[in-house]
DNA sequence: CGATAAACGAGACGGTACGTCTGGTCTTGTG
DNA sequence: CACAAGACCAGACGTACCGTCTCGTTTATCG
């Protein structure tokens, strides 16, 4: 009996995207973001929204998740350490643009929403941080990290720069950048005998 | 003519630290918390708080910053490497506790708001930067870090966790995980020939 | 689909002539009237009084219009020289109450709002002079008042003292008065012969 | 023991006219004018204001009254009879304009304030009255309006229909109506034998 | 094939807060 | 001591959304 419109389940999410994307005109931020604007843009009943996603956040999770997953795919063509440089490229250059503008309102949505929180966590965090700790795992195994080290805490001391540069707004977000953050994170801070 | 009231300025900052205080009964939110609510538990008219605030975000930064600088100083007596790793223990415990959150919910908040973004860097973040520059720059001077290096992209690469974890709640914040943190940092990712 | 609430309807009107009415204790005036207070008063939020009023000078023609026009009715029993001089003193002494009050605030409220202003004259005014001409009318056809005049203009010759009376409170309105104000009209200023 | 300034009196008065005046940009009705712009546009402090005026109608009636009076004059050489017509024809063409704007905004602003009805009718509706009167009268002694009348009750009959029509706004004031209620006044509503 | 139950659009509803405006009072210098 | 300057409390403005709640009206299965 009466299944899923999903005419209304695809209105929904092209409305979300198209009011958050800048280029459509609209561009305004997921704070400003509402569920009664989605609803009007996509010309579907609040009610409907509210019936299928707990909250604004989980509908803008589905609405950009996927496609941004794939933006950034790790290679596997390369050597564990190579790769991880260039995942750590892409990355920073892909929250260069309006996604890392998006990823980071997200973030701050979840701040005063546990269940958003964990909703982000699960579709969003997980994804990126096994895509992290893959590479790790592959450039100790090849010998260029120490493979005694945990791969979680090694993709938490060199991502973490990339999403507090991304949230404090610190500085650009640049490839040039995140190449030197690995190498300080590679060679340790303290003095070198070589020196 | 015409002076600013000192109480109204007072019951502002006071009423807005007690609706953040979860210990005081209400602990809403920094987005929960409204103009109009300060408003009304500190007595005051909102024109009073329009008058001398440009946001909500400013009068949070008002009522707690000062006091949440004094609570995690530097320490002058140790040598430079101690000090770091006390202030980091010290930033990663206060983090860990109600005022962690105010800090995570104050950063989401500027997301998408550029004067609050700046108004929150200018007020709290280069203090804190600074506080930490100015330990590893001690490092540095007493051979414990390499003097080659920017302190302010050493800085980058410890504090970033702590902030890193704050915002994405991967970890408990505890003494303990940022100890190992600091020790990753100074002795590198590569593998050392003595293991 | 979604039908208007008949429960906040009339409690919106109810509020409205409470806080109009002086023996309610309240006793405002139309000015001092606001669309916020009705809501308290009402139970009622301010979004559905803006949904279907457009401003408060409409609420207000709609709490009292019905009752007003319902209690100085033209009798049709009476020869039309008669009836006309029953509506008139009817009216008077209706003008002479509060309900008085209450008209001369609405025409003020209109005067510095034009689609007030047409609200009040469709809905109050045109009534008013209907009634009156229709029985100018009457005295006309009855040969009371001489025929070739314009009912309008005489409807304005006199029923205008009344209205001017009420808005300047120049003197009381009683019926003894507006007597002597239609004997004139009906005799005119110029001295007669038989005097 | 410091005295009025002259300088700010007239600043004020100067400021008020030029808001209300349609001609100088502004022209904003006597609702929406402000003790507030007032003080603003004559570079003056609120304070001064509510020093020496008990209200916004105050300083609009001392701000145009006198200006007023003096553009509807009696004219002295004309018969008694031809006066009243001059004079009522020459009202009804002041309050075409702007100036009819005026005297009904300040009207419609005394219908909730007893003390500003007072000062109007004191200062402005007197002054009015009289002159009517003293015309009336004279034409009383010319034999052309009978002298057993009220010059008061007939200066109601003839003005009221002006004021009613520049408060409701029932038709335009234009001098060839005015005649018309002039005459209607004079010969009455009863039909005659000569028709 | 017709009953039925869910999904749907429409949108009313009580709320809360927004940021601005004005009112009228009070306070603090200045000339 | 009149005045300017302006801070202050109070409270209304009209708008935007919130999340809940009827309403009929489709629409897709299931008996």
């Amino acid at each position: 009996m009466a299944v899923r419109s999903e005419a209304s389940h695809k209105a929904i999410l092209d409305a979300t995207m198209e009011l958050l994307d800048p280029d459509s005109g609209e561009g305004i931020s997921v704070q400003k973001l509402s569920i009664e604007r989605i609803a009007r843009v996509a010309g579907v009943s609040k009610t409907t929204i509210y019936r299928w996603w707990p909250s604004k956040v989980a509908v803008v999770i589905d609405s950009f998740v996927a496609s941004h997953i794939a933006r950034t795919p790790v290679r596997q063509d390369l050597p564990g350490l190579e790769a991880l440089r260039e995942h750590m490229g892409a990355l920073v250059e892909t929250y260069a643009t309006h996604e890392g503008r998006l990823v980071s309102q997200l973030v701050a949505e979840c701040q005063h929403d546990e269940s958003a929180m964990n909703e982000f966590k699960e579709r969003f965090w997980h994804n990126r941080r096994d895509a992290a700790v893959s590479i790790i795992r592959r450039a100790q195994e090849e010998g260029d990290i120490w493979s005694e080290l945990d791969p979680v805490g090694v993709a938490d001391l060199i991502y973490a720069p990339i999403y507090f540069r991304l949230l404090f707004q610190t500085g650009p977000l640049e490839k040039a950048w995140s190449d030197r953050v690995l190498d300080l994170a590679l060679t340790g801070l303290t003095p070198r005998e070589d020196a």
